[in-house]
DNA sequence: GCGCGGCTTGCGTACTTGCGCAAGTGATGA
DNA sequence: TCATCACTTGCGCAAGTACGCAAGCCGCGC
């Protein structure tokens, strides 16, 4: 298996990082768009209802993770999921929480 | 089914709750332990290298998001996972972070 | 009752975070 | 080239957080 259960100090600093990425609603909602596609800035911060400078610091804490990436086309820049795991996090800290 | 993918604002905040509950290596730690089953507060602290008081806020912080209860034992408190599956979540999070 | 070990709580401090606003960068079209 | 749109970055502030330390609380044994 690729993932044994070692839990090193560091796996668990990085592992808290990406929980701390996700422990905003707005960004656990980018994290939700982006999971049905990628997303521009603009597109993102109507969505989740937050100025646009408000959601590309949320998109680089995100990206800092390692959760998203970014690609410019044209004058806009698309947001993605690195990992569709990501998701499955999403759902599965909204089942722990119901 | 148990989770449609509904996502509503309160189901975000709730999962927001949980990953900033998550969100620190030492949090980490005492999960990961106590999904071996029932600690004390001290056996606790010792494992995770922090002095009582602090673990003790740590084990607070949990309690509030929901993943820990507490149980009194004589004179120790012994705390347990609510929910196994934040088990899973903690390794979700670490193989995304890998 | 009394002291003691095990936990919790309160307090002060240093640090981090989310946000709005203004300014800067970069690509596009006239 | 210049104006414009899309996005990023810098700044200041209010709010929240982790930690150590001291004090309080609570069962248990003497």
């Amino acid at each position: 298996m690729v993932t044994a259960p070692p839990s090193t100090d560091v796996s668990r600093l990085h592992a808290a990082a990406v929980a701390r990425a996700l422990s905003d609603p707005k960004r656990l909602c980018v994290v939700e768009k982006l999971g049905a596609g990628e997303r521009s800035v603009s597109e993102l911060s109507r969505d989740v209802g937050c100025q646009v400078p408000n959601m590309s610091q949320h998109l680089a804490v995100l990206r800092a993770a390692g959760l998203v990436a970014s690609r410019r086309e044209g004058s806009t820049v698309r947001y993605r999921l690195v990992d569709p795991r990501v998701l499955d996090a999403c759902r599965l800290l909204q089942q722990v929480a119901g």
